[in-house]
DNA sequence: GTAGAAATTATCGTATACAAAAATAAGATG
DNA sequence: CATCTTATTTTTGTATACGATAATTTCTAC
């Protein structure tokens, strides 16, 4: 299933999608991508039932399979659930966050502080990535973390482009300490509007750079 | 892909995990169920892949596929998710209505109490997916409208279950009215805590259901 | 008799072969 | 000349075949 050939190809037309070398309703022709990827049909057939079970492909039966690539407004609604989820993980966290987790926490915090006075924002990325992992761990709902982190993934690509905003990352960083206090404050709600309002602003954010670069960016 | 042999191997298994044939840790053996199912060993395969992206199956590379029930951890997190987001879709719902859906909800809630009146629970079932439908259309987020569907369709066959539960359907349709009124006020938290509500009393009966039937029911 | 190593077996992952359906092209008819 | 019909070709869906890896068994050594 995950076999290796079946994975590369998975995240080979993955990546292709995501840098839009592959476009919406381009069709994905199994021999040709078989050549491209230098294997048999199989895993072809394996990693395109993976894309469109993961909704960046549909398939029309004894059509083929076409590129499903997320419209601007697809992409509003999924912010608009990633933000819930997001407020919900942090809702619980905390509640449920033990100290341990907690000190993982904000250690992954002063990870992202450390990233932006480097400057990195390659780094800021990864280490943001941790800082949110550690609130889906401290959920204690290790169902919805999956989902989340599903949906993060989806939306990554484009993410990783909108932090390169300018200014955005220390804004970013001050979302983060003012979600830690909240949940170490335990104060589920506070934690809740402001991991929400931290999605939407990347979401809203997003939209800006997509109309800006339609415009001619 | 979505090809019939595969369909069906996939709704077969999918049923008989449902239904407890096939239980917790089952290896699903490649060439049984292909023989089971009368097909060759690739629509299987292909099915197995489905499984796994549905979360219904683990596959450990190079020794295969085996059945992973959810545990009644796993069907509480679950529910825990689904009162999140059946709340954020009445919610949305309260929000983006229109006067055309708010009619088609309270017809399909009608459709609920006549059910009820000729006591036939597996027409309320029925009924009540209906009603549930015209709020995730409502919510205005089909990305929302289909997570929703999704998870409840894994909820489901428990579900169905305790619908049963002596007095549970008079009590839902109760809790429907409720939703109903906070979304016609334009009400978005009350819609939202209502169904959020609405939704974790069948998480906790359902709990009750299991807990008793291990017990010895 | 037990433990470790080698051979055997079984199963997965991939490749190829074949059949059925759909798209396309060619030809006939008005 | 257009359009419908029919033949060809392409492509999907399924079956089978083969190679590689892991599990199992058997054999040997102690």
């Amino acid at each position: 299933m995950s076999s290796r050939a079946a994975t590369r190809v998975f995240q080979g037309v993955e990546e292709q999608i995501a840098t839009g070398q592959l476009k919406d309703g381009a069709k994905l022709d199994e021999a040709s991508l078989a050549e491209r990827f230098e294997v048999s049909r199989t895993p072809v057939r394996e990693a395109l039932l993976q894309l469109v079970g993961s909704g960046l492909a549909t398939q029309i039966p004894k059509r083929g399979c076409f590129v499903k690539a997320p419209s601007l407004r697809d992409m509003v609604e999924m912010f608009e659930v990633m933000s819930e989820l997001e407020g919900m993980c942090a809702r619980l966290a905390a509640r449920r966050i033990s100290d341990e987790q907690l000190a993982e926490l904000k250690a992954a915090n002063v990870g992202c502080e450390d990233a932006i006075k480097a400057n990195d924002s390659d780094l800021y990325y990864h280490k943001n990535v941790d800082f949110h992992e550690c609130i889906y761990i401290a959920c204690g709902n290790s169902f919805l973390a999956n989902e989340t982190r599903s949906l993060r993934r989806r939306l990554q690509s484009f993410r990783r482009l909108q932090l390169r905003v300018r200014g955005r990352m220390p804004q970013s960083l001050g979302e983060h300490f003012e979600i830690v206090e909240a949940i170490e404050a335990g104060d589920a709600d506070q934690a809740d509007r402001i991991s929400r309002q931290h999605v939407m602003i990347q979401g809203e954010r997003f939209h800006d750079l997509l109309v800006h670069m339609e415009r001619g960016g």
